[in-house]
RNA sequence: GGCCCCGUCGUCUAGUUAGGCCUAGGACACCGGAUUUUCGAUCCGAUAACAGGGGUUCAAAUCCCCUCGGGGUCACCA
């Protein structure tokens, strides 16, 4: 048997954080088995523009690299996979039901059933559907038909059957069919409910694995019966827990954003947001928020980086391994290895998984990364290609400026987590730099400091050839002949010339900032300290 | 409230199916130290958990019972 798996968003406009790791767990048990991945959309219930709203989530798949076999763009030999095109199958599938009299017309209004579901309550016990238009006969139906009476049509569950399941993860979970109100199958404007589309889907389909997030367990009597009532073979199932908030048990939700914020580790990653978002000309659009795919790929994490950290949200293969590839992943995943309970989403552990595949980057793929940010930020001039899936190319960059990029990108190391981390360091692409005033008063606009960089400056100016080494033994030597300790000039010298107490080597900095703007940002230093 | 699911360090987890190898292991975060005359990275170290109560057993995180707690879901949403 192959093994057939389905992911089935339904087309919102952005992509789930939670939602992706679901979809990631299907296309990892598809790929393990040398299955078929399938992407549906569930579209039953949409009025707005799909592709508009279908773009982010396809996006999503293909920056991650997850691809799908069957589905949008490409369909497949169960087309189509829009729930919205397929409404004939499910029309079908009802009258088959209708016509077997397990279904029926429900010509009772809304009115009447919240009544009864107060009464049920009011007199504790479990809800049951009355099931009064049962009582009708054929004429009575036809001439409510032909007089437009508007009605759906129920399922008619039968009372007196358990349903049980073996989960994947939870095993054996059994439920009572004498417990369960009729669902409604079919709405009054013809159209389907989810919990039979998708069952109508899954099974014409031939989804063997139904891998979907925990809130779905009490669909799946429901979706149990339906096919049994169709005569389809059941697939097997698989609950994984959701995804938690952050410090937290409910489910990540983007309507609690704001709540999230009290939380310090997503605070960081939001203000991390905010701050690039507004030099790339992203500020403020809707959906770049950390419980969204797209703000990772914005942000300018690594897909491997996001990969892994979702991968270890709620599955461990034994007790000590942390990182996988996806290639790795694909070889060693299995649903019984995922966890029962729902895990909270870790925004510094995701940070941290990060910055373990950046680390595995060149400097050259770590230059190719970097650069779109430097060209939206305005820092360097080039053309930004934006193909999906592989966002941000960039183009035409002048030879000596992608040169000077790797240096500085060389020299930055792993402080670079994050692409946009380049944009800290805007001082080494601008002529005017600003002073960390706290610093600049404790490090340069003291007795005897303004005289000491001078000194310097004119050892350095007259140096033919400036590199670490000469800049270093000339800083060391000066000082030992000034009597001063070598940390009050490195200090001054690093504040004189990126206006900052943090990032690379001093004299790193020295190089990258360039002769000419070393020599006139230290006398500009010289001038404001001693005015 | 009904039905269902879940409960191990702050967080993600290993260990529970087959009780002893668990004075409960790893990772992230936090804290301390070394190193780097900055920051980051790195290395070393520390703190930190079996929800509670009963049982069964020579032995319980693991089996049984009860309690408590958290969550999901109860639609002509998906």
């Amino acid at each position: 048997m192959t093994v057939r798996t389905r992911f089935a968003p339904s087309p919102t406009g952005y992509m789930h954080i939670g939602g992706m790791r679901t979809a990631l767990f299907n296309w990892l048990w598809a790929r393990h088995n040398g299955g078929t991945f399938i992407l549906r959309i569930d579209d039953t219930d949409q009025q707005r523009n799909i592709d508009e709203a279908l773009g982010p989530i396809l996006r999503a798949f293909k920056w991650l690299g997850l691809n799908w076999d069957e589905g949008p763009e490409i369909g497949g030999p169960y087309a189509p996979y829009f729930q919205s095109q397929r409404g004939e199958l499910y029309r079908a599938a009802a009258d088959r039901l209708l016509r077997e009299g397990k279904a029926y017309r429900c010509f009772e209004t809304k009115e009447q059933i919240d009544q009864d579901r107060k009464l049920a309550e009011a007199e504790k016990r479990t809800y049951l559907s009355a099931r009064r238009s049962l009582q009708l006969s054929d004429t009575e139906i036809q001439q409510s038909i032909a007089a437009g009476q508007p009605h759906v049509v129920r399922f008619l569950v039968p009372r007196d059957q358990k349903i049980v399941i073996d989960d994947h993860i939870r095993g054996r979970v059994e439920w009572d069919a004498g417990l369960m109100a009729d669902p409604v199958i079919m709405r009054g404007d013809g159209s389907p409910l989810y919990n039979f589309a998708t069952v109508i889907d899954d099974a014409q389909m031939q989804i063997t694995h139904v891998v979907r997030a925990e809130e779905h367990l009490s669909n799946t009597p429901t979706q149990v019966l339906l096919h049994q009532a169709l005569g389809n073979t059941l697939p097997q199932f698989a609950h994984i827990p959701y995804v938690a908030a952050p410090g937290g048990k409910e489910k990540l939700s983007k309507r609690k954003l704001a709540q999230y914020r009290n939380n310090a580790s997503f605070k960081k990653l939001c203000d991390k947001g905010d701050s690039v978002f507004s030099q790339i000309g992203l500020a403020g659009q809707a959906g770049l928020d950390p419980v969204m795919v797209e703000f990772y790929e914005r942000v300018g994490f690594l897909p491997a980086g996001i990969l892994n950290g979702l991968l270890r949200l709620g599955w461990s293969l034994d007790d000590k391994t942390e990182i996988f590839s996806l290639a790795d992943a694909v070889k060693l995943f299995t649903l019984d290895r995922v966890v029962k309970a729902p895990a909270g989403f870790d925004p510094d552990k995701m940070v941290s998984f990060q910055q373990h595949w950046m680390s595995q980057l060149s400097v050259e793929e770590k230059v190719a990364g970097c650069l779109p940010y430097l060209v939206k930020a305005g820092l360097i001039v080039g053309h930004v290609s934006n193909v999906p899936g592989s966002d941000g190319r960039v183009e035409n960059v002048p030879h000596e400026t992608l040169d000077f990029v790797t240096r500085l990108v060389a020299a930055l190391g792993d402080r670079i987590r994050l692409f946009s981390d380049v944009l800290d360091v805007a001082y080494f692409f601008k002529d005017e730099i600003v002073y960390d005033e706290k610093e600049f008063t404790k490090r340069v606009a003291k007795e005897g400091v303004p005289a000491l960089l001078a000194g310097y400056r004119d050892r350095i100016a007259a140096m033919p050839e400036w590199t670490v080494q000469n800049l270093e033994s000339a800083l060391k030597s000066y000082c030992e002949e000034q009597g001063q300790p070598a940390g009050t000039l490195i200090h001054a010298l690093r504040i004189s010339t990126t206006g900052v107490p943090i990032g690379p080597g001093v004299y790193e900095c020295v190089l990258l900032v360039g002769r000419d703007r070393v020599l006139a940002r230290i006398d500009a230093a010289i001038r404001q300290a001693t005015i």
